[in-house]
RNA sequence: GGGGAGAUUCCCGAGCGGCCAAAGGGGGCAGACUGUAAAUCUGUUGCAUCAUUGCUACGAUGGUUCGAAUCCAUCUCUCCCCA
């Protein structure tokens, strides 16, 4: 399962052993939402991108193409060409970013489909059982993630009914499949930690810490972790839930975070944001477009190996879609490139000297 | 040769006496994006100025008017139809 296998400050180096394969932590798990990472990036070339795991989502595959349907193929791994380990969300936040589409109760979540309007209800057992049928690695708990920030009250009552959802969801999780506690309790660290307890009382093979980077400022999701992480055990994974940029990933890391997702390397790379080790460019702007060097002369991921700046931004600018291919191939790769240099210096108790050095420089702009 | 339509800001295109530096697109420039309803969204786009404001602009020139992109005259150029 999960072996801790050596510790720097509160950072951790780690391995979990999973059916579907090894994930060497710190890890960044890489988000292909409907069983496709988008800008036309396949589970084959994931490998090339250093990519241990792959993320997909409960709600969106239940809608389409319906869960039942991966089941027969096999479950998501045969399905989308990925041999690794893949980690399924539970649906948890589509109760927050499809706010407007929802209504809560005890029992769970009736949503109106985005894609048609119809009525779709999913509690912690209907979770559980899409999350059986698409048959991932790793399954969520069904939670509620809240937005920051939000009243106290709302909280408390919010992040005790998705306690007691992660009870369902451990009665109801299917055979083989790991299942991963969520922690709630938005900006309030006394709920946060009440609620920390009393998950891992209930026992998961994983925390997450969920319901950060929702509206807080930075700092006090820092503050959270630093107050929640020390109530999770030592010997499993934990999980900081759709974060974020390097720095934050950084951050994160040295406060014993094991486990990221997030759609930002994807998305902005799409949108022309390109993480690079001297921080982040903007390939929509004027000044790259007689510009031949590569998007980052240190990177030696497929596309820097091949391309200039100019010619991204000239497929960007024409709306080509080999642009989003090559720039979300490499910001993937910068984000798997950033955790293994994580771990190695993990490794080697020099995690202190990497922050030091890339902090202040991989979030800011160029 | 005869008849008709038109020339607007980088482009297309609306406006047809004052509320016009001039709608709306496009393009350009810049910004946002954190368990993806996102190949999306926002701002900006004559010059000068912190701003008030000033200057230059609706093919050209001249005119009518307190006031013209809008009305009149002439000119230049485009397009369509008939011979």
């Amino acid at each position: 399962m999960f072996e801790l296998l050596k510790t720097d400050g509160a950072a951790r180096l780690g391995r979990m052993t999973t059916k579907d394969g090894v994930i060497e932590t710190p890890v960044f798990m890489n988000v292909g939402t409907v069983a496709a990472i988008k800008g036309a990036v396949s589970s084959r070339d994931l490998a090339a991108l250093k990519c241990q795991v792959e993320l997909c989502n409960t709600y969106h595959l239940h809608l389409r193409p319906g869960d039942e349907i991966v089941a027969r193929r096999g479950g998501l791994r045969p399905f989308m060409g990925w041999e690794g380990p893949v980690l399924t969300d539970s649906g948890g936040f589509q109760v927050f970013s499809l706010a407007k589409l929802r209504d809560i109760t005890e029992e769970g979540v009736t949503f109106a489909s985005h894609i048609d309007g119809r009525r779709i209800f999913m509690g912690p057992e209907e979770s559980m059982r899409i999350q059986g049928n698409l048959g991932s690695t790793i399954a969520m708990a069904f939670d509620e993630c809240v937005e920051n920030p939000a009243p106290r009250e709302y909280i408390g009552m919010s992040a005790d009914r998705t306690l007691r959802w992660a009870a369902r969801c451990k009665a109801a999780v299917t055979q083989g499949q790991l299942l991963f506690g969520i922690n709630q309790g938005g900006t309030y660290s006394d709920i946060r930690i009440e609620n920390a307890k009393r998950l891992v009382d209930i026992g998961f093979d994983g925390y997450a810490v969920g319901g950060l980077a929702v509206g807080e400022e930075v700092p006090v999701m820092y503050g959270i972790l630093e107050d929640v992480l020390p109530h999770l055990p030592k010997d499993a994974p934990r999980y900081l839930m759709g974060v974020g940029t390097p720095g934050n990933i950084l951050e994160a890391v040295a406060r014993g975070v094991d486990f990221f997702d997030c759609v930002m390397p994807a998305r902005n790379a799409r949108h022309g944001h390109i993480n690079t080790w001297s921080g982040i460019l903007n390939i929509n702007n004027a000044k790259y477009g007689e510009d031949d060097s590569p998007l980052d002369p240190m990177c030696d991921c497929p596309t820097c190996r091949g391309y200039s700046r100019a010619y991204l931004r000239h497929l960007k600018k024409a709306e080509e879609m080999l642009y989003m291919r090559l720039a979300v191939m490499h910001n993937l790769y910068f984000y798997n490139t950033l955790m293994e240099r994580i771990r190695g210096m993990i490794e080697v108790g020099e995690y202190g000297r990497l922050c030091e050095k890339l902090l202040p420089v991989l979030d800011r702009r160029i």
